[in-house]
DNA sequence: TCACGTCAAGCAGAT
DNA sequence: ATCTGCTTGACGTGA
């Protein structure tokens, strides 16, 4: 089990998700902003090994307005041998990455704009990943879409377009359950239609589910990944206290966490804490998991 | 230095 | 109709 955060560090004072607005857009504010954000990244992926963390998101914001058509910059190449170094640091320390493309793509909309602009942002989330030189394991995880008011015809939709990606995108996309329209069964349902792994978001299964428990869900989650996939991501959060049903936690529940943990036998999995503190979260994850040998392996 | 209006993009649900 | 939340506020102008 690797145990990860997504995209910013806040103890640090880098951040690589830097970007600006399109009316600021030059090819020279590109290259810098780019540049930072690599940089950036590769101060937080040395924190991280550091600190046992071997599972990170990169953040969507790496290289900014990368599927715009404002940006003509040839960028993959611009950066090729410094994406190359960073990806050798991530292949030897065996640093496991996904990506998580943001609300905006929508690959099962019933507007063909909406559904080219999604596979050029899905296209690029891969060339980052290709860039680094890393294998299928890697993944870019995305939620089913819009219903539409008929959900049957949304999830065909998206196997249709699922299908019809280019290689170089299929073999890194699987779904996640969301939290008001897509529940684990049907993104089983589509995983059957068309093979596409399943990252088990445990928030979102708590708000939006039909009723399996947590060692069941993983359990059929688990036969989405195959061997060239790697082992099942998962993404871990809890409730915020106080606050309205679904709104992620501020700080790791420890307790909440532990159990989680204990439901989940046996099952094995990386894990990112989709918790607002980020790696103050998931430092207290990697403590508590040192105290059982069973999941620290390294 | 700070306040604050606004930011490429979609969708669902609440108000 | 308009606002809010989503994996994450923060850019950039004006005073």
């Amino acid at each position: 089990m690797k145990i990860g955060y997504p995209c910013i560090n806040w103890s640090m004072d880098c951040r690589g998700n830097k970007t600006f607005r399109l009316k600021s857009y030059s090819e020279e504010r590109l290259i810098d902003t780019v540049e930072n954000n690599l940089d950036c990244l590769e101060e937080m992926l040395r924190y991280n090994i550091e600190h046992d963390m071997l599972f990170f998101r990169i953040t969507s914001d790496l290289v900014p307005f990368a599927s715009h058509k404002i940006n003509e910059f040839d960028w993959q190449s611009y950066f090729e041998e410094r994406f190359g170094e960073i990806g050798k640091l991530i292949n030897k320390n065996d640093i496991r990455i996904s990506m998580h493309p943001d609300q905006f793509i929508v690959l099962n909309s019933t507007k063909d704009d909406v559904v080219e602009r999604s596979i050029a942002e899905l296209d690029y989330h891969a060339d980052v990943l290709d860039l680094l030189g890393l294998d299928s394991t890697h993944k870019i995880q995305l939620h089913v879409g819009g219903v539409y008011g008929d959900k049957r015809k949304s999830k065909d939709r998206f196997v249709r377009r699922y299908e019809q990606l280019d290689e170089k995108i299929k073999k890194r996309l699987v779904i996640e359950n969301d939290d008001k329209s897509y529940t684990l069964k049907d993104c089983l349902d589509i995983n059957e239609m068309c093979g596409i792994p399943i990252l088990f978001d445990t928030f979102h299964h708590q708000v939006n589910n039909s009723g399996e428990e947590i060692s069941e869900a993983l359990g059929m989650v688990s036969k989405t990944w195959d061997k060239k996939d790697g082992l099942p991501m998962i993404d871990y959060s809890s409730q915020e206290p106080d606050e309205k049903d679904g709104k992620h936690a501020e700080s790791v529940d420890e307790e909440d966490f532990r159990e989680f943990i204990n439901s989940s036998k046996p099952y094995d999995f990386d894990m990112m804490l989709e918790i607002k503190d980020k790696e103050k979260s998931a430092l207290k994850a990697v403590k508590i998991l040192k105290k059982d040998s069973r999941f620290f392996k390294n």
